[in-house]
DNA sequence: TAGATTGTTAATCGATTAACAATC
DNA sequence: TAGATTGTTAATCGATTAACAATC
């Protein structure tokens, strides 16, 4: 029996896209079942986690085989979205954003990026892959007239808010925000931070909070 | 009376980077004391929740004053290695590890790239800023030799273990890893996950989690 | 069949929030 | 002084883990 309960609490969905990464993977190699034990094992959790997860889905395991990958990944992809193509905008045309504009991985996971937009005039008009960089006023109507799902915000911190606001105005539907700064948006539009500037300083904080070996002095070198 | 105690939950650390960046933002602006409501205001948590994650530090706000904004950057900062210039090399000169090495961003946050490599010999030689592609068998010695602290992994997924395995073998002491894949360490080595097409797909699920309304249909337009 | 593995309930653990005395 | 705001304790909430009957 399974709980088709439609609210999956959100630290259960970001080891979701950890199970469905290591299935497309168990998947490549041919593979064609699993147990909640060997994903735990390969994923660093217990098996207790991972069945508890999985209880989320609209899918059920099957005793003393485990789960069937073909299955699970059906309803993984289709619950985290990798089921369709979302159209993506990118906002700002630095390195960060041509890299994303660039970035085969994306368009490969479903994420199709049709438009990128600068705010420098001296930017407008060049090229990014296959893609010439817009001008930031016409950024609304290519929002609504082309039905674009996710703006990804890769400007400078000072700059994001006001990109976040013209992004909700133009009704983008969910926004990645890849700047350090916090940004406010109305419960509606959903939007998630991948600031890596932040995790680089939890990585620093980490290797401060090592026991410190005589070969591992506790500061960097510098 | 404050904890002086070393070890912070992660949970901690990772709003200490928001706060951190929050604090800088204010101080640009010349603001000189917060309060535990307005920062919990600003960045959408509780007064609560600041104060308990503030009293982690080695630092005391003030009654009917709050906290002062230059002491309290210095400690966040010492916290979480802000304070330093750490030693990074990127692994991978596809599209996103070449933005990283280029990005200002890090340079300006105490992360100085100084090597990126790459195992595709067409890669290799070729100029990214101003730093030339090196062969993957340079970096052990590299590594070593000039006491880097942090590898970023930036290449294909199912190249992310060897090189993990490779840069902890070369004495790397932190490990941010920008593939989607899980990648084990040694407890002596941590590792930061910032997988962005994950963040992505949090975010399909949560859009598509959202109530429908008539304008907003509940799956992408493709 | 016997043994392995699921799904689920109950127990534990950790994180967040509420409340309030201390204090500036 | 009176009022605002801290630091901390206790209560609540949520997430993880343990345990085990059901079952293939």
């Amino acid at each position: 029996m399974t709980r088709k309960d439609n609210r999956i609490p959100p630290s259960v969905v970001r080891r979701l896209t950890r199970y469905l990464a290591h299935i497309q993977t168990l998947r490549a190699g041919r593979q064609e079942w699993v147990s909640s034990q060997d994903l735990a094992d390969s994923l660093g959790l217990t098996s207790s986690t991972v069945r508890q997860d999985l209880s989320h889905l609209d899918f059920s395991g099957i005793s003393k085989r485990g789960y069937e990958l073909e299955g699970l990944e059906t309803i993984l992809a289709r619950i985290l979205g990798a089921d369709t193509v979302w159209k993506v905008v990118v906002i700002g045309a630095g390195n960060l954003g041509r890299a994303l504009a660039t970035h085969q991985d994306f368009a490969r996971r479903g994420y199709k990026i049709c438009g990128i937009f600068d705010a420098d005039a001296g930017k407008v008009g060049t090229k990014v892959a296959s893609l010439t960089v817009r001008p930031m006023n016409r950024l609304p109507a290519f929002v609504s007239r082309r039905l674009v799902d996710i703006g990804v915000i890769a400007v400078p911190a000072a700059a994001a808010q006001r990109v976040a606001d013209l992004l909700i105005l133009s009704g983008i539907r969910g926004i990645l925000n890849l700047t350090l700064t916090h940004v406010v948006t109305p419960g509606r539009v959903p939007i998630v931070d991948a600031r890596i500037v932040a995790s680089l300083q939890e990585l620093s904080h980490a290797i401060r909070a090592q026991p410190p070996t005589p070969e591992n002095p506790s500061s960097p070198s510098s």
